[in-house]
DNA sequence: TAATATAGTTTCGACTCGAAACTAAATAAA
DNA sequence: TTTATTTAGTTTCGAGTCGAAACTATATTA
């Protein structure tokens, strides 16, 4: 067994969730890379929600990205706005329409049905590995992994239900600790 | 644990695979979809090296495979040949400069020393659980599946080193049951 | 106050992708 | 044996992807 069968199933399954998503966007034209985009906003914290970080998270150049994100925009799908201290920064949220789309395509339906057919064992062990991968692979790449605040090194149980960053020095909600994060640092 | 991150991972990889892919060959502008389509022909047996067999296994449309399979043509990287019997029909070959791309390219080096990493046992559980998504998928999109003829149920053993396909009636070499085929029925 | 760094946008050219119209060859039907 | 019809590919169109490079505007540093 070597690695080319994995990057063969990968792959396909990616061309497979490519062709779902165009299908569930037809009439917007929705593009997988958009999709993509969308999902990261959708999950990105207040240290991420910016065209930089969509840029560092799928790996692409700032002006693939600007245009994505513009297109994303026209049709009703993201919302981006000034940020309040930082005139350089845009901020993007998804809107309502956004979300209801986001809902119907991920998990892709074929694929939230193929994941039912595998017991929970094979389950944790097919997401482990992917991670696993995808982290190593990163690495090897320079690029930085991203991950939630509940996972980083940076985060500080101050009490219950409170925590803290000591990157930014600011207070984190609990929901604020399941978003993704660019400045992410495992323990 | 639910199917979420595993699509959010395959994603995340499967972009990590084209920013290499496209890094790799630079020089030819060379994108993932060429090099899939590329390692594709590769590995087919002689009822699948067409245009219609790269289709399916992609899961395009035909005029798309039409186009890419111009460039990869006209960068020198396959061969388009008539079929003898058929006038219809497109015989697809790779170039010894398309093989030495696809050794340079496939797997990804940066994938193959992510897999290096995880022991035998992770590695198998990996494969086998993505093997079974990537199957359910394309079931539930009415995909036909492709697989070696060594796995098929048209494919019966005469003696040593005999193998004959009771679809096509053709006598098989060791070498033709190692290769993708469009026909492929799991035993 | 000038030099530089950072966040985004714009423009260009090559390519992807589906849809639909098209060509040519093989098969089926009349 | 002509005349459909099917099958394998190609071509054209329009919207989108993508990197590279030039560009704007707002911080930050010297």
């Amino acid at each position: 067994m070597n690695s080319e069968l994995l990057h063969e199933y990968i792959e396909r399954i990616s061309c497979l969730l490519g062709s779902e998503t165009r299908v569930v966007g037809t009439d917007l034209n929705l593009q997988p890379v958009q999709l993509n985009a969308l999902n990261y906003i959708s999950r990105s914290n207040r240290y991420s929600n910016t065209p930089q970080g969509v840029t560092e998270y799928l790996g692409l150049t700032k002006g693939t990205v600007s245009q994505t994100l513009a297109i994303l925009e026209s049709n009703g799908l993201i919302k981006k706005s000034p940020d309040k201290r930082d005139g350089r920064i845009v901020r993007l949220s998804v809107t309502p329409a956004g979300n209801k789309l986001l809902r119907k395509a991920i998990p892709s339906p074929s694929m939230r049905n193929a994941w039912g057919e595998l017991d929970r064992r094979d389950q944790n062990a097919l997401v482990e590995g992917l991670k696993q991968v995808l982290f190593e692979m990163q690495k090897k790449n320079g690029m930085q992994a991203f991950g939630i605040c509940g996972t980083c090194r940076f985060n500080s149980k101050k009490e219950e239900k409170k925590f803290f960053c000591e990157l930014t020095q600011e207070n984190l909600s609990p929901k604020d600790t399941e978003l993704l994060c660019r400045e992410h640092q495992p323990t």
